[in-house]
DNA sequence: TCACAAAACGTAATGAATACGATAAAATGT
DNA sequence: ACATTTTATCGTATTCATTACGTTTTGTGA
């Protein structure tokens, strides 16, 4: 997904447009890989100084629920990254750099058949390693 | 794995016995699901007044350490459980009450073909939902 | 039973995430 | 263009889980 594609989900949702917010998602946009509040806050400060918590916090639960990030608990730290909507996929995530690579291999359709009685909502499937790069 | 058997790893590891550590170890062998370092702070409380956070966090992640115990990450708190060494599988895991329901797929071996220049270290494979009595 | 290493206590500190009243800014209708 | 309304942001305080640490207590092996 790119910046136009996610302003367009925001102004269809009813939501206003700001320089931050165009700022934040290029943010995501360039980077391909799962990144912190913190990263975000850092990328911003040099030129929003002040910006509060606040506003970094509720963009990027907006964002998330309208469907421009998707999220992923990394030990005890919430990370996002840009949404690929194209199709269902899980991915590789390097311990280091934070980079995704994506995994085509999805077994829930043979898991369900192991669920009878179970009201499934939700999985999560992510493999954790070195990148290329890193190793 | 029982109590004793957990014992017996902490034994062999070199670490000391003492009460607190058999009554963590029986929450634990008694509860077959993921509870948090709140739910068994409560749960010893009532017999350890005043027991400290230390503790707590040190035996759980001690108890980890050694294999005594496995953990995942729940909507931002750590969880634990005991962990069922016999063979590698996964979780079913329910969001009201913590149970788990063993997997038995798991995909990796098809992913590895995935990720030929990816250092592999580690992956999860979760299922969230609710349980036949939780619905 | 004595000495030493490990465990636990009590409490303070850290760090991520959330909350909130006040202010500012963007969209909308006239 | 202007006023109105709605949403966004600021600044900061608070919550909550987790970690840290100096001191005291307690197992354990000689």
């Amino acid at each position: 997904m790119n910046v136009d594609e996610a302003l367009t989900i925001l102004k269809e949702h009813g939501y206003k447009y700001t320089g931050k917010r165009e700022d934040i998602l290029s943010f995501f946009a360039t980077e391909d890989r799962y990144r912190t509040a913190k990263d975000l806050l850092q990328y911003m400060e040099p030129n929003y100084s002040g910006i509060s918590f606040d506003t970094i916090y509720r963009n990027l639960h907006l964002f998330r629920e309208v469907g421009i990030l998707e999220s992923t608990d990394l030990n005890g730290e919430k990370h996002f990254r840009m949404k690929c909507a194209h199709h269902h996929h899980h991915h590789f995530i390097c311990k280091d750099c934070g980079l995704t690579k994506e995994i085509e291999t999805c077994p829930m359709e043979t898991v369900k058949t192991e669920l009878q009685s179970f009201a499934i909502e939700d999985h999560k499937f992510e493999i954790y390693g070195l990148c290329p790069a890193c190793q």
